[in-house]
DNA sequence: TTTATTTGAGATAAATTACTCCGAAATAGT
DNA sequence: ACTATTTCGGAGTAATTTATCTCAAATAAA
């Protein structure tokens, strides 16, 4: 079951790591990240960039630059990453792709896949990175391979 | 939400069609299918063969010939359609794609993916092909665009 | 002011997925 | 036997996703 692309996992891998550091007014450079994650540097480059421009995170070029939050990271829910990388839609689309399918017009599996769907999205909308991303440093979650 | 590949959802609606039909004995043309569901009939046809392989269809070639259920369609289930073309893992593995995720050694969305796939499974495990493709020619669900 | 370091941005390449094409094999009907 | 129709099987192409490379722009520190 591969829900999401590359790049919103890795968006989330660094977010969450970031999000449990204890020191989160300083800069971390991408490079740091994507050793300690094990992400392509500039894969992640490019898709920190992405939230950078959402403005999820802000950024310094030179020495000791890096990425930070831009909001406080409980301000920010998983769902939002998630919608940047895989479009606003992402929780209304039809499971078979036909256009159009909706409560009037439905596909065979319409009410099935909302419920799934739907139980899916209100698990992620209330999370927090800022909760996860503490959660995930004090009982050592794992983040990279 | 893109749950599933082309070939997953082409199969679910070639099969969802072949089992609302009446007559469910005789052999149906995968280019009248294809005709029927738009699906382009070259790459139709490489997924029936797979279904024809792994003994969900029987074929027939010649003039009218086409496919039929080898199994009777309510003798299989949603599930099996998917594990064909997603693999058998696909209810079991790990939301960032980290190797060796579990409960011992969790990743930060471990329990709440877990609980996600789980539901999704239990709600495609039990509904067959029949149950679905009679409720799709019945209240005249959509197949196509 | 120079240098080293770091993000920004866009081109390019590799890998995967989606789709097409072609000829061979089978088979029903004439 | 011949012909038209249909699946089979494999190769080839196109599109999308994932990843890499290069250089410019910014900036902190020497």
């Amino acid at each position: 079951m591969k829900a999401f692309s590359a790049e919103t996992v890795y968006a989330l891998r660094a977010l969450l790591y970031l999000a449990g550091r204890r020191d989160g007014e300083s800069y971390l450079s991408i490079r740091k990240i994507s050793e300690e994650l094990e992400i392509s540097f500039h894969f992640l480059t490019k898709i920190l960039q992405m939230l950078t421009q959402k403005g999820i995170l802000t950024s310094s070029r030179g020495p000791a630059g890096g990425v930070r939050f831009f909001r406080a990271p409980d301000k920010v829910s998983v769902i939002e990453v998630i919608h940047v990388f895989e479009g606003n839609d992402y929780f209304t689309t039809c499971m078979m792709g036909l256009p159009g399918c909706s409560d009037k017009a439905p596909c065979p599996v319409h009410d099935l896949w909302k419920e799934v769907r739907t139980a899916m999205k209100s698990r992620l909308e209330d999370v927090t990175l800022a909760e996860m991303g503490t959660r995930t440093m004090l009982e050592r979650l794992r983040l990279s391979p």
